[in-house]
RNA sequence: GGGCCGUUAGCUCAGGGGGAGAGCGCUUCCCUGACACGGAAGAGGUCAUAAGUUCAAAUCUUAUACGGCCCACCA
């Protein structure tokens, strides 16, 4: 809690009108559409399709990650010259909307099941009219270049037609049958819930030791004792199971038991699912109230009976215990064995119960008729496309778990009891008995001419999901040679979160193997799900959330999205660190000054190119040479933390701290020719790098951009060229670091001295510099009005023979060794004791190394690169330590 | 039970065989003509533990502990 201020909404919004501004150009512009494509790019697509957000919410953190994320590469893309999309679009997101809108209707007083499901229906759309939009704003919000002009809604008639075509097609085909299964069942909802869409929950809860009498005694045995968490579910007992691996248990078998209450006599049989440690190694069986009793059921013919209604209320013929619901039955069954004096003994024990994901009721496994597709034949072709790396997946240990779902994958159960989605296109004749899939509405039937139904239930959500790619590309009027499909199909890039690996990813790849004959997407990337700062789920009873709007209010979206892509990191979490887009919205706002700086700096400019003549302007033309390939290794990899890392870091440390800081005295200077050269060098530099910074900061660059005088392709620099790695290689030269490091070390060298003894910045001081060698006093030389200028001085001379002056702070750097004059003020103790506390530190690294060499097999066995290195080393070291050992003679 | 991720500075996290890094926080100084959402200089770490591989391990291997996630699930 000591962190809440940070998320407080802040009155004044400092930065929405800028963005608006910005956001309403770029749409005027029609920057949003499928963009032309130039350069080496010119003919080839980019298209993302955005995992449509469900309309019941608005804008998570998941959301402004992973949008974060996806404007990133297109808007990178679009500057590399592809002709770039992102389209947009929402999710009826069946079981969750119908949830809101009951609860909604509730509230006003009014049931579902009272107006019915036309009207209900009226009120899904309503609430669509009213919540879907608000997700989409916020979308633009976020300043995402998502195309606007062409929202797609997984209710959308076609998109409606795509669903029942796919259905149609896979019934005919035999992959869609419809069978009596048991399923999970939620009580509450109403309907079939998924195997993936049940949660697990810890509960403590106990083991009830019941007696069941047997027929007839066994070697004088009365009764059986079995084991069970569900009590209430005996009154649907239809055998008693023992493990054929069970010797004492054997007996038993072919005997029978007298079901108490219920009277019914079932068979003891043994099978081989029955663990006989656990309990007492008598299982009872009740198949209609278990998957697993359900299955032994199947291979020993027992009886299913079905004891609850589809609340989970005890069905009529079972006298008082009828009309009860789960948990009153289970009272009144155990304080009725008690009586019987059937009750044996009760353990506590805790034990996982699958709940709804929804509504978090205790879900019911339930033997009810339901939809099914045979997933077989769909999975060959979705395992093979990642398996063979068609599909590739950042971070790439996602493949096995993708893998691993698709072949533990079991039939999918596709029918849902509600109102709110795509309603199953099977029509049925009660007349005749006729029944089919029809992609149209059939009305009368087609063997008899009576009236047919429809099926009542819905499909879920996720068959409708499965098709997004490609139904939001026409492939309902066109099939896979729709146009748009044949041009940008497969998309480059899907990101998405990892708990939807299975339930959407897998499912796409299979509908589009299926529809398309082709991959839906190259490259999959599952970003970190984002915690709480407690590292626990977001979640609203936790009061660990975070609204991303108040979020953008505060830092601004370049904060925002900037510190977001801070922390997305190869890792499965991400514990939400609101520090991360403080300091992105502070660089945001160095970035903004560096510009102000090189813009108000640029009188008597005339444009040109970038001159890499002295050794700052090689320096930094290098490093942003270096910068670009780093960045497209890191947007190729899909590691965003190290692209956001890439770009401050040279940014902040190398442009603004030095760059700049040198460009002041020359800025300032009487060389005319000198001062043209380091305005043509800053405005190259801050140019190419607001390109890179672009992506991740859309706004703060456009706005820069704007104002720059450079050669322009667009108004927008969105629509602008992305540096080029390959041009920028000839200004790549590391070994022009040298001057710039010995210039950086005589300033720090200063400036630490300073600091060490209270000295101000604005006091001149004189400085002499003792260089090991004349190509180091040459270099040093030429940077001498860089180094005078930095460092405030009044006096500077370098040489290879300069002596050590009476009184003087003495910093030794490699080649260098500097000399600060300090006339009286220096404390000879203190300096004694910095030096001494220097060379310790040197002795034992000198001691490291000299291990090492007098290890033979060091010698012998590592790279001689790696042994020069640590030899140079070695002597550097020693240096050090004899001129520190000389000067401590002369402070004694 | 199977699998995965993590354990590095006070905090949040990078790095990934050959001299421990960033941001925040902390200490000292500075509202210097781009920026105090800033600048300069500092302090701070046996890289979870143990064994192994190697000339060399924070880094690779294997175990262990702790934290977390996913899948399967014992009635």
């Amino acid at each position: 809690m000591a962190d809440s201020k940070k998320t407080e909404q802040t009155e004044e919004n400092e930065y929405e009108a800028m963005e608006t501004r910005i956001f309403n150009a770029w749409n005027d512009a029609g920057c949003f559409k499928r963009t032309p494509g130039f350069g080496k790019h010119k003919n080839d697509a980019y298209t993302i399709v955005i995992p449509p957000p469900n309309i019941t919410g608005k804008l998570h953190m998941g959301h402004a990650l992973n949008d974060s994320i996806q404007d990133a590469c297109i808007r990178r893309a679009r500057m590399q010259g592809y002709k770039t999309r992102w389209i947009l679009g929402t999710d009826h997101a069946g079981i969750a909307t119908q949830a809101k809108v009951d609860r909604a209707l509730a509230e006003k007083g009014i049931s579902r099941l009272e107006i019915g499901r036309e009207a209900f229906i009226k009120a899904c759309y309503d609430w669509r009219a009213e919540y879907g939009t608000t997700i989409v704003k916020q979308i633009r919000g976020m300043g995402c270049s998502c195309d606007y002009s062409d929202e797609h809604f997984t209710l959308d008639p076609d998109y409606v037609t795509a669903v029942r075509r796919l259905f149609v097609d896979w019934y005919h085909h035999g992959l869609i049958y419809r069978g009596k299964k048991i399923v999970n069942w939620c009580p509450h909802c109403g309907t079939a819930i998924a195997d993936d869409e049940a949660e697990y929950v810890n509960e403590k809860s106990h083991l009830w030791y019941l007696r069941y009498p047997l027929v007839k005694p066994v070697d004088g045995q009365k009764y059986i004792i079995i084991a069970t968490t569900r009590p209430e579910t005996m009154l649907g007992d239809t055998g008693v199971a023992v493990s054929p691996k069970d010797p004492e248990k054997q007996k038993f078998v072919g005997a029978k038991v007298k079901l108490p209450i219920v009277n019914r006599e079932i068979p003891i049989f043994s099978d081989y699912y029955v663990d006989q440690k656990f309990g007492t190694g008598f299982v009872k069986v009740t198949p209609s109230h278990d998957p697993n009793d359900w299955a032994m059921g199947e291979r020993h013919n027992l009886e299913k009976i079905n004891i609850f209604d589809g609340r989970a209320h005890v069905v009529d013929g079972y006298g008082k215990f009828s009309g009860m619901d789960r948990d009153e039955a289970r009272e009144a069954v155990v304080a009725e064995f008690e009586k019987l004096g059937l009750l044996d003994h009760i353990e506590d024990i805790e034990h996982s119960v699958m709940t709804c994901y929804r509504c978090h009721t205790n879900l019911e496994p339930w033997e009810s008729e339901q939809w099914f597709v045979d997933v077989d034949k769909l999975k060959g072709p979705a395992r093979k496309v990642v398996a063979d790396g068609e599909i590739q997946f950042h971070p790439a240990r996602w493949k096995k778990v993708y893998l691993d779902w698709l072949d533990n994958l079991k039939d999918w159960c596709i029918s849902r009891q509600l109102w709110w989605g795509h309603r199953i296109p099977m029509f049925y004749c009660d007349n005749c008995g006729w029944e089919d899939a029809s992609e149209t509405d059939i009305d009368t039937c087609p063997n008899c001419g009576s009236k047919v139904r429809q099926d009542e239930d819905v499909l879920d959500t996720w068959f409708s999901s499965q098709l997004w790619p490609f139904a939001i590309m026409g492939w309902t009027t066109g099939g896979k040679d729709a146009p748009e499909i044949k041009e940008c199909y497969p998309t480059q890039v899907l990101s998405t979160a990892r708990d939807i690996m299975g339930l959407w990813v897998a499912r796409m790849v299979m509908a589009s193997e299926y529809c398309i004959g082709e991959i839906p997407f190259e490259n999959v990337i599952i970003h970190p799900t984002v915690m709480g700062a407690d590292g626990k789920p977001m979640s609203k009873s936790r009061g660990n959330g975070v609204d991303p709007m108040l979020l953008k209010q505060k830092y601004g979206v370049d904060g925002m999205r900037f510190g977001l892509l801070m922390q997305v990191t190869g890792a499965q979490d991400l514990k939400f660190n609101e520090d991360k887009l403080e300091n992105s919205r502070n660089f945001a706002n160095k970035i903004k000054n560096a510009a102000h700086f090189v813009l108000m700096n640029l009188d008597g400019y005339t444009p040109g190119e970038p001159t890499a003549d002295t050794a700052v302007d090689k320096w930094i033309l290098s490093r942003l040479a270096h910068l670009v390939k780093k960045v497209d290794e890191a947007y190729d990899a899909y590691e965003f933390s190290e692209v956001t890392r890439e770009l401050y870091s040279f940014f902040w440390n190398e442009f603004c701290d030095w760059y700049i800081e040198f460009s002041k005295s020359r800025l300032n200077g009487d060389d005319a020719e000198d001062r043209l050269t380091c305005q043509r060098n800053l405005v190259f530099v801050l140019d190419q790098a607001i390109r890179l910074l672009h992506p991740t900061m859309p706004f703060i660059t456009e706005e820069i951009f704007d104002q720059l005088p450079v050669e322009k392709r667009s108004k927008f620099l969105m629509m602008c060229d992305w540096p080029d790695a390959a041009v920028l290689q000839k200004y790549y030269d590391p070994s022009v670091e040298r001057p710039i490091k010995l210039a950086t070390d005589v300033v720090s060298g200063v400036r630490a001295t300073r600091s060490r003894y209270g000295i101000s910045p604005k006091q001149a001081m004189k400085v002499s510099v003792k260089a090991a060698d004349t190509q180091d006093v040459d270099i040093i030389e030429s940077q001498r009005n860089l180094i005078i200028g930095m460092a405030n001085l009044s006096a500077f001379d370098v040489a290879t023979t300069t002596e050590k002056p009476k009184e003087c702070s003495v910093v030794l750097c490699p080649g260098l060794e500097i000399y600060i004059h300090l006339a009286g003020l220096v404390d000879l103790d203190a300096e004694r004791a910095r030096l001494k506390k220097n060379q310790t530190k040197i002795e034992k690294d000198i001691a490291r190394l000299e291990k090492k060499f007098s290890n033979q097999a060091f010698l012998t066995k590592a790279r001689p690169e790696i042994i020069q290195k640590d030899r140079d080393n070695l002597a550097k070291l020693k240096d050090e330590s004899a001129r520190i050992s000389e000067q401590l003679k002369d402070l004694a």
